[in-house]
DNA sequence: GCCAACGTTGGC
DNA sequence: GCCAACGTTGGC
């Protein structure tokens, strides 16, 4: 999962109660299904940082809800409001997300030269989706290298 | 700031 | 339903 540091970063998540977060502000239609369908409480997370100096994974994360509304779609005050969501008809679900563990970060440049990680989505030729999924094979073989670089 | 790639919008 | 125009993402 994505997320612009200067929203909310790996250390803000850690600063919140539980080290959990709400993943508001998801407006895309793929990203909202992954959370709404597919993704399960426990399921692990890489915590992606995106559009800043040095984007890569900076930390390990969990499903920590169930899917349920975005809140902020209904505050006409917020970024994220959709005039076109009730809270009878939402439109945006999320889930919570739980940080667990900040890892030195391994960078996109460093997982781009990893040969089992080619066809990973993340890493597709003109892929924007803020929420992708990981293989678990692609999630073993990152961990792998979380353990090195701690070493 | 550039720009490739993709998603969304809206006229027809 | 098509598709051109526009907006957004996000690495560089």
């Amino acid at each position: 999962m994505k997320s612009e540091p200067d929203e909310m970063s790996i250390d803000a998540a850690l600063l919140e109660p539980d080290h959990t977060i709400p993943w508001v502000g998801v407006r895309n239609y793929q990203a909202r299904n992954f959370m709404r369908d597919a993704m399960k409480q426990g399921d692990g997370i890489l915590f992606y940082h995106s559009s800043c100096a040095e984007p890569g994974i900076a930390g390990l994360a969990e499903v920590a809800s169930g899917p349920y509304p975005d809140p902020t779609q209904f505050e006409p005050d917020s970024k994220y409001f959709d005039p076109k969501a009730t809270p009878e008809n939402p439109r945006w679900m999320l889930v919570d997300v739980r940080v667990f563990k900040k890892i030195e970060l391994v960078p996109l440049a460093q997982l781009r030269t990893h040969q089992e990680l080619v066809a990973m989505r993340l890493l597709q030729r003109g892929n924007r989706l803020s929420i992708t999924p990981v293989s678990v094979d692609e999630w073993r073989h990152i961990l792998s290298l979380v353990k090195t670089q701690k070493s």
